[in-house]
RNA sequence: GGGUGCUUAGCUCAGUGGUAGAGCGCUUCGUUUACACCGAAGAUGUCGGGGGUUCGAAACCCUCAGCGCCCACCA
């Protein structure tokens, strides 16, 4: 503490003072974690920004949150480190770069799979520095020089070391399945990645078979009968279980088909029979392969029905299905036609198009037994789940979870390590392996989520045993969102218990709700309600948008965010100025020992004891991730207790004497407050602290601490006497219409405890004292206030408020009287709630006898 | 269909058993040398409906009604 009381500048400008300060924590290495340090490790993982850019709010919020924590504890002594990453394989963002390339007129089939690679790389440095830069703009401490990028080959060693290691276990194979295919992205998707939603259709009724031997099928997609292998029914279906085991003729393809029993069909959906399509249906798969039906595939990769020997051949399959249901009532099969039909149907959740189920051969990870793994891990409570109520969400899930395929047909991604022989053999290659001749590898690349799962460990060079590892491994918290539980978290639980023996890959998972516009809206850009973060920053500043964020981030729930949100937070950023620029102008200090608490004035003691208060409550409330919480106390003891009213009271003391010892309390509260407004307005308070203290930074002072001596309860209980009776005062004054700036003649009758405090008063309510008849006089408790008013008071505004005060008072004595006059509620009520109505009862009897007192003494109108 | 959450002041939300809270907005007054991005004073609620438990319910239980999110193979 070199130099303290720099100057600051009159008005708070955001913008001047953010740029300059990023720069000098960079360069100042504060962010830099050393994993040689004997300090406690505090390791947060990033999720990887989104592609397109450009800093999405989400991540502000993210970003905002997780960076606090970091900036807290690093304050309390723990090494920090963030796992920080770009990651993102998959299909996002091939394709935007796929995108730029159709733009300039040629397609990635065009360059070939090594040049577009090298493209999204080119890409990629691109927008990922763009991100960055914006990142920083918020006032992220986060190392970003340790950033890894999923390709490279830190990464790739790790990619490949837990394919293999899956594979000898046993964890991966290699099925045909049906998977959901996206005939316009040319790639399968995992389930999560299919978004499900109502549409409109045609459910079809088609007679099968003629005569004695015909049923009829229902269905929504008539065009897949070209690949029928079967009907099915319910085995206890008594319309249909004379034709169990018989065969009926397959219109339009006239093949005879069997019609098999399966426990799968409900027979009160439909007719109760169902037309089974081995290769184009989930369903009809499993049950083909219960009673061996042939698989037959009737369309390609682009939806395109094909190989089926019929004129709708090289048909889009949505025109086959108008043409098969036209064909079909020409030859008068059709039963029934219900349109529209309201059915669910599955979309691509990237592109939108319809997903069509399809017959491939994939890679799959069998979940069940990891899953199992990562549900007992939070049940043991070896992870936790803040908040809890988020919990069953994820138990949900990883209970229930299918295997999951993991190969894309991709070109940006880790290229599946596997390889065929000539002969069919399969190899699977850990790092520095090499494939014989003649051997070719897999097209296909993995899932993004399988690379992003690798995260917590992979980033600290697993499988190395790196010094960072055995540091920083398990993470200590994970933030983000609810929405990402599924996609992100759960794969990293699973792969992280995998991978290292068993340790989860953090203690806690924290979650925060989405942001939303300010009518509770989810923001999309179809709505055209989405807020840039950017925009907020320019105009409000990023201690401004970080507050708003942090003040809104209850934990599990969403939040709300509009531009006047920001607006006020930006507000109270310029009060925190004015306030420390005041005081410092009244020469606010944090030179030498604070005075003992003893000799302090009980205003000095109760502003320390409030702030006391308001750190110990904070901390708590940021130690379990209630930030809105802290933020709103932190906010009312900033404004409410600091700056209306300690600063106030304390102003006569500034005018009138040196004030030593109030000058080294308010030194003392701003420099603690800044301290603990640091990790959520980084900017402002790192300004307004080097100016009031001359420290180095506030990213490497000290958290502040809560001190049990100076809570202090006579202080508290005297300071809100005077509150009560200058607010009394004002009221007065402001209802007989005196100006707040007109001095008037008054006094106080008060108790001499009070009479070190008169000064302030009489100061703060503009009373003047001298000799003068008093014309009008309030009593507030035990503190009487006589007015000299010039000329007459404004007796029926008096009155009425009298009036107002006195039905208050009495509906509060009736309650009580009724509580304590209870047989059942003395009897049962503790002690505690019966000692506060007999005190109600006491003050509001006082409280009457006061009012009808005053309202004597009025003036008749 | 399964899971889960929400319903409190005009708006956005806190509040988990003891006299209903905050921010913004609103009304009135005010440029008193930190601050008009401000100050002072003020108004505003059958706490979604209905039952129950309790001396006492916004809070706990049941039920109904709306809204939302996630998951899901209904042909």
């Amino acid at each position: 503490m070199s130099q303290p009381n720099r100057e600051l500048a009159s008005t708070f400008t955001p913008a001047e003072i953010e740029a300059p300060l990023y720069e000098k924590w960079i360069a100042a290495g504060y962010f830099t974690p050393d994993a040689n340090s004997n300090k406690e490790p505090f390791t947060i993982v990033i999720p990887p920004p989104n592609v397109t850019g450009s800093l999405h709010i989400g991540h502000a919020l993210e970003h905002t949150l997780q960076d606090a924590l970091i900036r807290m504890k690093r304050m309390k002594g723990f090494e920090t480190l963030w796992l920080p990453g770009m990651d993102h394989a998959g299909i996002a963002t091939q394709n935007v770069v796929e995108k730029q390339l159709t733009a300039q007129g040629f397609s990635r089939h065009d360059l070939g799979r090594e040049e577009f690679v090298k493209k999204v790389w080119e890409w990629k440095g691109e927008s990922g520095g763009a991100i960055l830069e914006q990142m920083r703009r918020l006032g992220d401490s986060v190392d970003w020089s340790r950033e890894r990028f999923t390709m490279d080959a830190g990464l790739s060693t790790a990619v490949l070391t837990i394919f293999k290691k899956l594979y000898d276990a046993g964890f991966i194979y290699r099925a045909e399945r049906i998977i959901n295919w996206c005939p316009c992205c040319l790639t399968a998707l995992s389930d999560i990645e299919v978004e499900h939603s109502d549409d409109e259709g045609e459910f079809v009724s088609v007679r099968y078979g003629d005569g004695d031997m015909s049923i009829t099928v229902a269905t929504t997609r008539p065009e897949t009968m070209l690949g029928d292998g079967a009907v099915a029914v319910h085995p206890d279906d008594p319309r249909y279980k004379e034709m169990i085991g018989k065969t009926v003729l397959l219109p339009l393809v006239n093949r005879m088909i069997p019609i098999i029993a399966d426990e799968l069909v409900d027979p009160d959906f439909g007719t109760g029979a169902v037309k089974v399509t081995a290769a184009h249906d989930p369903n009809d798969f499993e049950m083909a392969i219960r009673h061996n039906v042939p698989f037959i595939v009737i369309m390609n990769e682009y939806g395109v029905m094909a190989g089926t020997g019929t004129e709708f051949d090289g048909m889009d399959r949505f025109d086959a299905r108008i043409a098969v249901v036209a064909k079909l009532k020409e030859m008068g099969r059709i039963v029934a036609q219900k349109r529209p039909y309201i059915h669910a149907v599955g979309h691509c959740s990237r592109c939108d198009t319809t997903i069509e189920p399809r017959l491939s051969k994939q890679w799959f990870v069998k979940v069940a037994p990891l899953a199992k793994a990562a549900g007992d891990a939070v049940r043991a409570g070896r992870v936790k789940i803040e908040p809890e109520f988020l919990a069953p969400r994820y138990f949900e899930w990883v209970d229930n979870m299918h295997d999951w395929c993991i190969s894309r047909q991709l070109w940006w991604g880790h290229r599946i390590p596997v390889w065929y022989g000539p002969d069919d053999e399969v190899l699977v290659l850990g790092p520095n392996e090499k494939a014989p001749d003649g051997y070719s590898q897999d097209p296909d690349v993995l899932d993004t989520w399988f690379s992003s799962a690798l995260w917590p460990f992979s980033t600290l060079g697993w499988p190395d045993e790196s010094a960072d590892l055995k540091k920083f491994y398990p993470t200590s918290v994970l933030v983000t969102g609810y929405d990402i539980l599924f996609f992100w978290v759960a794969r990293m639980m699973l792969f992280g218990l995998f991978a290292m023996d068993g340790v989860p890959p953090f203690r806690v998972i924290a979650l925060h709700g989405l942001v939303r516009d300010k009518f509770g809206k989810k923001m999309s850009k179809s709505r055209s309600n989405t807020i840039d973060p950017l925009e907020f920053m320019d105009r409000y500043g990023a201690d401004a948008l970080r507050f708003s964020l942090a003040r809104g981030a209850n934990p599990g729930t969403d939040q709300t965010l509009a531009e006047e949100w920001v607006g006020a937070s930006r507000n109270f950023a310029t009060k925190l100025w004015n306030a420390t620029r005041f005081a410092m102008m009244n020469g606010a200090t944090v030179e030498g020992p604070l005075p003992a608490i003893e000799s302090l004035n009980a205003i000095d003691q109760w502003i320390l004891s409030r702030l006391s208060q308001t750190i110990a409550q904070a901390d708590s409330l940021l130690e379990s991730y209630e930030f809105a919480r802290a933020c709103d106390l932190i906010y009312h003891f900033a404004w409410d207790d600091l700056c209306d009213w300690y600063l106030e009271l304390s102003k006569e003391s500034f005018a009138k004497s040196d004030a030593v010892a109030t000058k080294r309390v308010l030194g003392y509260v701003l420099d603690q407050l800044l301290r603990l407004m640091h990790p959520i307005m980084p900017f402002i308070t790192e300004t307004l602290w080097t100016s009031l203290t001359g420290g180095e930074s506030l990213v490497i002072a000290s958290w502040p601490v809560a001190q049990k001596t100076h809570l202090n309860k006579p202080a508290a209980s005297l300071v809100a006497q005077l509150q009560s009776v200058i607010t009394e005062v004002r009221r007065f004054r402001s209802d007989q219409g005196i100006k707040t700036s007109a001095k008037i003649p008054g006094r106080f009758i008060a108790p001499d405890q009070l009479a070190p405090y008169l000064g302030a008063m009489a100061f703060l309510l503009k009373l003047e004292s001298g000799d003068f008849t008093p014309s009008a006089q309030l009593e507030i408790g035990a503190v009487k206030v006589e007015f000299d008013l010039v000329g007459t008071i404004d007796v029926v505004a008096e009155r009425a408020r009298l009036q107002k005060d006195l039905v208050a008072a009495e509906k509060d004595l009736a309650t009580a009287k009724v509580k304590l006059s209870n047989e059942s509620f003395m009897a049962k009520a503790p002690e505690k709630v019966l000692i506060e109505i007999k005190e109600r009862l006491a003050t509001t009897t006082a409280d009457i006898e006061r009012i009808t007192v005053q309202l004597a003494a009025l003036p008749s109108p």
